[in-house]
DNA sequence: GTGTTTGCAAAGTGTTTGCAATTTA
DNA sequence: TAAATTGCAAACACTTTGCAAACAC
């Protein structure tokens, strides 16, 4: 499932996004991005990396988060519940977000189909359109 | 812009749908439930409330808030910045959120048409389709 | 070296809860 | 009167911030 096992390839992705890339945020890259699409919370990317022996602060943690989703390597999904999901899947998609399990999973973006979107106002543009489709025990 | 000016509107409202009328509830039911629809959130409408001379907690706020939510009269808008807004408009449609203004506006619901929702897996239906169009700066 | 980043702890938000006092039917 | 509801304050969960020490370039 992986790609791109090049040795400096975590470095050059975030020197490339402007980011420098430091102990912290080298550990964060090789925990998110792996080549499989996750979602996470700040307290589960956190906890992942103390299992893998990198300690970062949970503070480093949010600021990080953060500063990958401003440089376009993440992306926030609107879950709804209050607290912030990270998706490593910045392309076009939809999500189900499940009410039972509490789980969100992708939906190729293909899968459903918008049409209409209406004009922005004067001095904004779609940034962009975050589709959920919850679901709820029958 | 009103309707239905009733004396006893709001306990019925209240009592169809299970909920007992309580002077808190009756006084936000007022402030929500006025013909015009709004987004709010638990913060704005504690504050309207007092502003209108009704004494209620904030914590009574949420509780009613929730219990609104889930006997169908108030719905949750996923904005995603971590504060729950609710919405008066409990009929289907979409929001844009302004990023710049933080402010969030109804769209009619055929203004955008989304077609192939995939199938819920055994077990699940689907509870509705959340979908807000992010507008940014030009 | 110089400016950036980190970690920690502390403060800040927004929300929920426990429980005695009150209110409703 | 019995059961539900309220208010308050305290607890809670999540997130951000201030600043000295550590680090990257």
């Amino acid at each position: 499932m992986r790609r791109h096992h090049g040795k400096n390839r975590l470095p050059s992705l975030l020197l490339t996004s402007g980011i420098r890339p430091t102990r912290q945020r080298l550990a964060l890259a090789a925990l998110l991005f792996d080549g499989v699409k996750k979602h996470m919370t700040a307290e589960q990317v956190h906890a992942l990396a103390r299992r893998n022996r990198a300690h970062i602060s949970l503070a480093t943690v949010y600021n990080n988060l953060h500063q990958f989703t401003a440089a376009g390597l993440l992306r926030e999904v609107p879950v709804g519940h209050n607290r912030s999901v990270f998706d490593t899947n910045t392309e076009a998609h939809c999500h189900t977000f499940d009410e039972v399990t509490g789980l969100l999973h992708d939906i190729p973006s293909d899968a459903v189909h918008l049409s209409r979107v209406p004009k922005p106002p004067m001095g904004r543009k779609v940034a962009r359109v975050d589709i959920v489709i919850r679901l709820a025990a029958v």
